[in-house]
DNA sequence: GTCCAGGATTCAG
DNA sequence: CTGAATCATGGA
């Protein structure tokens, strides 16, 4: 067993300053599902397959990385310095999704040392055996995830040939991957791809944009027209708001009376099933 | 036990 | 074409 060991801290330079209420929401907030704090205030987390520590002290922020690993302060700045991360709120769901993600890394990821891995590669994933994924608890996921494992897997320069297309043919191609549908390939369009343009529509968005601009009724399709018409080039940026608005019971107006957050009673209505 | 998840797919109308 | 039921799992 090889011997693995923190650096010393030291001072982490950004091209934007980032208190410690921003990192945590950077690294907490919804779209890293990662990181952990300990009593300390000390963030440990894994992207791609560095792992780092980052802490927020009176000097400003500081990380530390793995002994003999180099590349670890480069790999931070590009971390976090990239756009788009923006305020969200931790819930239930957020916290499943965690659990899965971090039950995918410990089985299939590759080690890193530290008892910490990295995410599983589209081939590993590809590979895993049913017990393997049903382990995680991804549920109806897991099908969905093997079948674009298996489609990705077979295709290794997927992600420089699809940073190629233009962002309506990159949401076409996302979208005819086994369970990617709209608002999952407007996420993938947006975080992973940089484009900014996206306007991810879920039922948070939904609720928001009827709050806000009085849209009762309306599908999501239309709705993501109306943001990317609306809000322009960034129409990501604004979606991120809308949402953290949405979440934190921020968006109260004459057209979102109480019944907007109600759903109909699905109806069972004896199986019609055959 | 019931309800619901930042949804996607399938099926009935 | 649009809207509802269904999908598997875990936590509140």
């Amino acid at each position: 067993m090889e011997a693995w060991a923190w650096t010393a801290w030291r001072p982490l330079r950004l091209a934007d300053p980032v208190p410690a209420r921003t990192l945590r929401e950077q690294l907490d907030g919804g779209q890293a599902f990662r990181w952990n704090v300990d009593d300390a205030g000390v963030w440990t987390g894994v992207f791609g397959t560095t792992v780092a520590g980052l802490r927020s002290g009176p000097a400003g922020l500081e990380w530390r990385g793995v002994v003999g690993v180099a590349s670890t302060e480069a790999a931070l700045q590009t971390y976090l310095d990239a756009p788009g991360a923006q305020a969200q709120l931790v819930n239930k769901r957020i916290l499943q999704i965690r659990q899965m993600v971090a039950q995918l890394a410990t089985s299939l990821g590759e080690p890193l040392g530290g008892g910490q891995h990295a995410l599983p590669t589209w081939a590993q994933l590809a590979a895993a055996t049913d017990g393997q994924l049903k382990a995680c608890a991804l549920g109806y996921r897991a099908a969905f995830l093997r079948g674009t494992a298996r489609r990705l897997q077979a295709r290794p320069r997927w992600a420089d040939e699809f940073q190629a297309l233009s962002t309506a043919d990159l949401l076409t191609e996302l979208q005819s991957l086994p369970g990617v549908g709209p608002k999952v390939a407007a996420c993938v369009a947006l975080f992973g791809f940089g484009r900014l343009e996206c306007f991810p529509v879920d039922t948070w968005v939904v609720q928001a944009l009827a709050a806000a601009y009085g849209f009762r009724g309306w599908a999501p399709v239309r709705l993501e027209e109306f943001g990317r018409a609306h809000f322009g080039p960034a129409a990501g940026l604004a979606q991120q708001y809308l949402f953290a608005a949405a979440r934190a019971g921020a968006l109260l107006s004459p057209y979102a009376p109480t019944d907007v957050a109600v759903k109909p009673r699905p109806k069972s209505r004896g199986r019609a099933r055959r």
